[in-house]
DNA sequence: GAGCTACTATCCTGACGGGT
DNA sequence: ACCCGTCAGGATAGTAGCTC
């Protein structure tokens, strides 16, 4: 995936959940627009250098978006949630995914007949099973394992148990974490955070729901971020059975 | 003071209506 | 039938305002 053209910023605050002031190199001050509703743990502390885009939206009241973090070890993280659905469709496409080749058709956020609600992706492929896919954004990294969540979600428990739910209809049902953080190299569920999330992520295993996590890689022209993409598969680590 | 509701900003998809 | 524009729904957590 390619970035739109990013420009380089500092972080002053994030606040509203959904806005942030920054500093710009002339020292003057933007307010973005921050696509991003978890606790970002890590990546949105006052002072950190963060790269926007600017969509030269008229109907925008903050036509420019928060991307990504530039970590003090240099390492980058993408905040965009939205750029995790696009980065594991890209990555079936390319097959990248081998557990997910076999799929011909890709629909996104389609409705699962569960509760009226809608789920990320839908793969079809004549007479397989219908193959349902939750894709979660993981920005949370302690010591190169990335976590998730970030904080307790009521809303990710729920896309768990219809996952679960799809699952025992005969369906195949797969939560995909994607990685959006450079430098994971396990993933694990945050018991810390949310302990019934956690528990629920176990449950689903044991129940046959697939879990995979990918870690990505950025790509850069000097120290300027042009594209990121998933590269491999990361181990998902049960920590729950230990605790 | 506690609890509830609405609002905040944005993006994406699907549904729907109108025009060609 | 097709294209285009508009609108609703879903997702999110902090905050303000309201009621009890």
């Amino acid at each position: 995936m390619q970035f739109p053209s990013l420009k380089s910023a500092k972080l002053i605050h994030r606040y509203k959940r959904f806005m942030a002031d920054v500093e710009l190199p002339n020292g003057s001050q933007l307010t973005l627009h921050c696509a991003n509703t978890g606790k970002m743990t890590g990546c949105a502390d006052p002072g950190d250098t963060i790269w926007y885009s600017d969509s030269h939206s008229t109907t925008r009241e903050y036509p420019c978006s928060w991307e990504l973090t530039q970590l003090n070890n240099g390492d980058l993280v993408c905040i965009n949630t939205q750029r995790a659905n696009a980065l594991a469709i890209e990555a079936i496409h390319n097959h990248l995914v081998p557990e997910l080749d076999s799929y011909e058709h890709i629909v996104t956020n389609v409705k699962s007949g569960i509760e009226n609600s809608r789920i990320d992706v839908l793969l079809t492929n004549g007479p397989q099973p219908d193959c349902y896919m939750q894709v979660k954004s993981v920005t949370l990294v302690n010591n190169h394992t990335g976590m998730f969540p970030d904080t307790e979600t009521t809303r990710d428990q729920k896309h768990l148990r219809e996952l679960i739910e799809l699952h025992e209809k005969g369906y195949r049902a797969i939560v995909f974490f994607c990685g959006l953080h450079e430098g994971i190299e396990s993933f694990e569920p945050s018991i810390q955070n949310d302990p019934e999330y956690s528990s629920l992520l176990m449950e689903a295993m044991a129940k046959g729901v697939e879990v995979y996590a990918y870690a990505c890689k950025f790509m850069r022209d000097g120290q300027y971020p042009t594209g990121m993409q998933l590269t491999h598969t990361v181990p998902v680590i049960n920590n729950y059975k230990n605790k």
